[in-house]
DNA sequence: GATCACACGTTATAACATATCAATACCGAA
DNA sequence: TTCGGTATTGATATGTTATAACGTGTGATC
């Protein structure tokens, strides 16, 4: 299990890893990384932050890429049904994927007071919600699991 | 652990235990169970489904107890902020909780073609979350835990 | 060069949620 | 019993998130 998010990094390297790993992957399974769709995951990698789809459709109309609500969904639709990017249910916002290429089953720690978002890869938290899903018969086929309190920085702050 | 809401049941009994359980509840805790939220919580109760704020609001105006959305949202709140229901974020929608009174961090199973849902008390899914947690130096305050999939009925029917 | 699949542009609207302020009900203390 | 604070409700307006629907462009394939 390995979280990423929280601590200091060379976010210039970070950003251009998620890049070439998107090209690759998007290359590997016959998916079009269009201007639009890859300047949204650009958006979404310049910040370890959820964004809302009207951020994004904000910057991209800066842009003039852009202008309508449609524009933004179907990129963000597009990033996230290719593993690339994540939306966070409780926030109604989306966030970079940081493990691209595993197969999914993310855990977020989104915190409450700077909106940073460290995405825990663990792959079967199946563990116990998994045995209760068995007991009683249901058969699932996505999990949302997104945690909300304070990043260790905010901590911090708030000790002060 | 305990998941309700598939298995069939004696439905008028567990809405009315529900409804006994809450009011003791608020007796308690000094909280008042306006006509509003009574009948909002009945709603809730009356289906293991999640109901849309405006599913709510429909009722309610069909039945004169108010007409706006503040009506709702604010029947809504006062009842997830005293623990008889939660809000499924995944659906933007309510549910009445299950396991009232219980110190609560709730797990839901959703079904994705009937809509119902289960409440399942993990109690500590704090397990490999709280590690993970733990690990990255995050404080936890409230976690979201929702699958999607199919329920045992559902199953069934698209078996056949 | 017709056709097909996919992406994009645009308008409109649906669905979900909150801010604000005024009015009223409830409840304990003077 | 009246006063004053607090909780609740009523009402209007607005903010935020998301999708439906329809048309256009573009590149691949036959």
């Amino acid at each position: 299990m390995s979280t990423l998010g929280f601590e200091t990094h060379d976010h210039g390297a970070c950003v251009d890893d998620a890049m070439a790993a998107a090209e690759a992957r998007c290359a590997a399974s016959d998916l079009r990384l269009t201007p639009v769709r890859r300047r949204v995951l650009e958006l979404l990698l310049a910040e370890h932050r959820a964004l809302g789809a009207y951020d994004i459709l904000g910057h991209l109309s800066a842009e003039g890429l852009g202008a309508q609500p449609p524009v933004a969904y179907r990129a963000l639709d597009f990033l996230v049904k290719a593993g690339l990017a994540h939306r966070i249910e409780a926030l109604n916002a989306y966030t970079a994927c940081s493990h691209v290429g595993l197969d999914h089953t993310p855990a977020f720690l989104i915190c409450r007071s700077c909106q940073s978002v460290a995405e825990s890869e663990t792959a079967l938290t199946q563990g116990r919600l998994g045995d209760a899903a068995r007991a009683a018969g249901f058969q699932i086929e996505r999990t949302v699991i997104e945690a909300q309190g304070l990043c260790p920085a905010c901590q911090n702050e708030a000790a002060v």
